[in-house]
DNA sequence: GCCGATTCGATTGAATTCAATTAAATTATA
DNA sequence: TATAATTTAATTGAATTCAATCGAATCGGC
């Protein structure tokens, strides 16, 4: 026991956080392509599919995401059709975005993907819920 | 209750891993800024701490990172005069990475990172072991 | 109305991240 | 020994990710 021990790796709660995120997002990517969706754009499309309409700064905060990310996924979105974006008659500065006929179609063909990616997670439901909970309050929104 | 609720961002387990992830790699941010590193570098730094010579395919295994991730990170450190890269002698296509006397004495100011940042999280210690486990379980090494 | 502060989105630049491909070297097999 | 298969890095291309900055619009106090 030396004092750099608390910089081995395995002594580290932030790194299996980082490396089971990617590999879980990994997980979505045969699933995501066959709807032309990347990650982002799915759990965007998420909080669309929830809201109708809604502004970009709402969908960011929605997300923890910042308008470097978010900005360009929008764009794409409303490039695939999924999704129309205008400025708010109200303030200008404001982005509502708005989701398509075409977008709320794709809804349907998304609507097993949850289940079949949770075949792919190794965790029963009682540790589901439990990391669940864990996470939102890693988040500090609990 | 209807069959889309399996679709909204609440009922994710992977949402709150992805943004806690960001979130938590974005509080090191100002603490490896000080030691002019990233969270990708700070990580290989620690394979490298512990190894001292390693050669690149065993790095990204640790990790979890692929060549296309590692091959700049290496190269980064390289450049910093933190790590020396070169072709083994048994064997050319391996990579061994060896870390340098700088790269050694980088450890003195890095130890008190893990503490320090274990401050800016609200979990206790049973909730962050409890966590712990089950990330690795998620990343099916356990 | 006027001016400074704030808000919102966009832009830029650096670093990841990974799928897919390529190239070189080694190993296994006929 | 030839040839095929495998292993290991590197490269390429597309999409994130975020800090920092900018510009336009709005808001607040006077």
């Amino acid at each position: 026991m030396d004092k750099y021990d608390v910089l081995k790796l395995d002594n580290q709660l932030c790194f299996p956080l980082y490396a089971a995120s990617r590999e879980v997002v990994k997980k979505y990517h045969p699933l995501l392509s066959r709807l032309d969706l990347t990650y982002t754009q799915y759990i965007t499309m998420m909080v669309m599919w929830e809201r109708r309409e809604i502004s970009a700064k709402e969908i960011g905060e929605r997300l923890l995401l910042d308008s470097g990310t978010l900005t360009p996924v929008l764009r794409s979105l409303e490039k695939k059709g999924l999704i129309t974006r205008k400025r708010a008659d109200s303030d200008e500065r404001v982005l509502l975005c708005t989701v398509t006929p075409a977008g709320m179609e794709l809804r349907e063909q998304a609507v097993g993907i949850p289940t079949e990616l949770a075949g792919c997670v190794a965790l029963s439901p009682e540790e589901a819920r439990s990391l669940y909970h864990l996470l939102y309050k890693l988040l500090g929104r609990e």
